[in-house]
Formats: structure tokens, sequence, C-alpha cells
DNA sequence: AACCTAAATTAGGTGAGCCTAAAAAATGAC
DNA sequence: GTCATTTTTTAGGCTCACCTAATTTAGGTT
């Protein structure tokens, strides 16, 4: 039967790396846990027999584990907070793969469900979709799709995010003030070659042309 | 004698929580310890005489504890990280006062120096504050000489020499034009963790943060 | 089928971090 | 200063999550 008590991190630690190795749909064997966690064996077996217990895991002596339906939900929820948690770290603030790894494999059990969520739409992940659940593959994929290019490359109706504002006359404040500054999204409304009308967080504005390739969007 | 162990989220808690009752300067008492923490008094008890044998804390058998220097440090490290926590958690992500407080009351005892420092940062801590000053001794202790480091990290009115560029957006050119290449130097002229603006020896520009943490400033 | 080896489990031990109950020290009233 | 009350500490117990060592089981070899 499942216990409504919260998951010790050991527990989580323990469902996560048991979904990890149960990618073939096998059984996981102890000492394969074992090797993964870097638990000794006799730790692996008790910890499996205590999420046996509680029905999140499949637990047959000498012949390894699998996640029940509620393992695999567990699971799921950490995988994902795992993920966004790791993608916070690294796309927003930069932190090396490997060190942002090890904070979000420890974050990923303390992550409330709507701080989750908050951090998702900060993200920008679409919910419902599909690819919400995976969001391995989003990233992969997403990466090559957007390009940094000069503003003056956007047709009507692109929507982008300044990354680069290079601008040697001291016009950088002006342009941060109408919401033109890196960081902020923007849209292009009209465009004709010459001149630009850009929709800002704070309002809309016109470029000229010259101005406008050297403010690097990415789309 | 001070350990370099971990301390644990409980041993961190016991700091913070007789560090926020020691506002007069006076001991603190047991009783006090165990109503705020919500733990029996012989609880308390336990955990101030392990503090105590680490030299966290100063503890006289039934005359309480204060911090010592060390302890202070402690606290004063825990304190700053809840606060940018708590600032990330309700300013960018909008969670309610109350769930962010917990949330970012576990989380501090998990974030790294360098996550620490990068939240910060994309924050945009104001110049002048408390917590600033704190920043700035932390960094005096262990950033004492040229280090190679991302130049999201980078403080306003900081100098340092470009060395790496990791880039693979075809960005490159485009960088290099404006003086940021591999052996330049640079200055930062105004930085407010989203936002870098950078003079170069071709000029000024702005870079977000995520493209600053690309760029490998030697200070 | 009996045997051997590798894998897994059980048995028993440890420290951290909590607890309760009993003992000891401090404090305040007289 | 003595005594009752409150505060604190000590003593001893519990669970979790680890460990080592000993035992048991599974599975391949002959």
């Amino acid at each position: 039967m499942a216990s409504m008590d919260a998951l010790s991190e050991s527990a989580e630690m323990m469902i996560k790396n048991i979904n990890e190795l149960a990618s073939n749909g096998e059984r996981v064997r102890t000492s394969d846990l074992s090797a993964k966690t870097e638990l000794k064996p006799a730790s692996v077996t008790e910890m499996i027999q205590r999420l046996g217990e509680i029905g999140l895991v499949d637990y047959e002596p000498y012949h390894g584990v699998h996640l029940t339906k509620q393992g695999q939900h567990v699971a799921d929820v950490i995988d994902h907070r795992f993920n966004i948690l790791q993608r916070f770290l690294t796309e927003i603030l930069g932190v090396e793969t490997e060190e942002a790894a090890e904070v979000a494999c420890r974050m990923e059990h303390i992550l409330t469900r709507d701080v989750e969520n908050r951090l998702s739409d900060f993200l920008g992940v679409e919910k419902g979709t599909e690819s919400d659940l995976f969001c391995h593959q989003v990233n992969v994929e997403s990466e090559n799709e957007s390009e940094f290019v000069p503003l003056s490359s956007f047709k009507e109706g692109k929507t982008g995010k300044v990354r680069i504002v290079m601008e040697k006359s001291g016009l950088t404040a002006t342009l941060e003030k109408a919401g033109l500054s890196p960081g902020s999204t923007i849209i292009v409304k009209k465009a004709n070659g010459n001149s630009y009308d850009i929709e800002t967080e704070n309002g809309t504005l016109s470029l000229d042309s010259d101005l406008a390739s050297k403010i690097i969007v990415q789309n």
C-alpha cells in the first residue's frame, strides 16, 4: 500500500536510479543499483525492500525490482524537476553542466509542485504537450532551431529575445529605457528594410536599419 | 576546533536560529531555541554541544550559547542564501511569500557558492546594501588571485582579459568585430544580472547574462 | 545431478538526529 | 539562606540510512 509520507531524499534517489537502469524494461538488479548509487548491495536491498512495502516498487527477492505505476509516477516527477532545475541553472544562470547536475540533483527533492510549475513557465515550456513530459528531447531539439541574428533580418510579426546591443553612441541607456536591452523579448510589428517598428515590454519604438543591424536577437 | 565537513541541514538550521535569536547580543537560551526550532530541549542541547565541539558556537552548560566568529560566518552565508532564494522565488517566479520561505529554507543548505553568486548577479543585487557588503567580504576571502571566471560573474567597474569565447551559433565573428575576442581587454561598465554593458577596444556593447556566462575572462 | 561461483540477502553494528523520563542546576520567593 | 519551581542536562531508546561479515540462493559447469 502507498504511503502519503514524503519520501526521503535517499528513497527518491533510489527510485530515480531504478528508473534510469530500467530503460530496457527488464527488472533491475541489486548489483547494478549498487554500482550506480555507490551504496553497498546490502544497503540497496534494504532500501528496495522498504520501497516495496510502500508499493512504489515490485520487488522479488533475488530477482530484482521494477517500478510500479506509482513508482513510475514518482520517477517522472523527479525527472521533470531535475530537468527544469538543470535548465534553469545552465541556461539562465550559466552554471557549468557538471555542477548544475549536482545541485539540481539535490534540489529536485525539495521543489514543491507550485515552484516546479512556475519555474517551468519561466523557462517557457509549454504545458500539456507530450514534450513537457520528455524534457530531454525538447532541449536537444530546440537548441538547434534558435539562432542569433541581427534584428534587421527579422520579418514582420516575428518575436525574439534581445541578446546583444552594440552601440557606441551612448544610446544604450535610451534603448534600455525603451525596453530594448539584452534579455528582453520583442516583436517586430512593421519592417520595410529602412525602418523597423518594434514592440517591447515598455511600448513601441522605431529604429532605422543601421541601428537594427546592431541589435542581435535570438529567434 | 573547526571541521571542514559540510554541515548537516539540522546543524545549519540551528546556527541560523541562534543567529536570529541573538539580535540583542545576549546568549541564547536552550528553551528559546527549543520553541523556535520545535525541537525538544534535550535535542537542542545535544546539537549545540556538537556545534560547540566544532567551534561554531560558544556553549556554556546552563548558560546558553552564542555564535563564534566562525559560526557567525556560517550564519551570514545561510542568511544571504536564504535572501536571494526568497527574492528569486517571490520576485521572479511569483511564489507566495510563505511557500517561498519554506522552499528557500530547504534550498539554502544546498546552494553552492557558484550558484549563489550567479543567482545574486541574476537578481541584480544593489550596491551598498548589507547583502552586497557581505558578498564582498566573502569574495575577498577566497577569490584572492586572478581566476578564470565567466563574464557574468563580473561586478561593475571590473576589468579583465578575455580568454575564451564559447559560442556555437556563429556569433563569434560578430563578437570579434565588437572587440570581444580572446586576448582583448574589457571593462564592465554596468552589470545588473540581466544585462552587461562592456567597454572594449572597439567601443561598447551590451550582452545578456546567458551570453556573458559563455565568455571566460581572467580578472 | 552435484558443485562452484557470483549475486543477493540476512544479521548485527554505527552515527545522526530525534524522542521521553529522570536527574541536576539555576532562579526566584520567602 | 532555604525551598519550590523552572530550566537544562544526562541517560537511555528509537528510526533511518548506511556499513561489514556471514549466509543463502541462482545459475552455469562438469
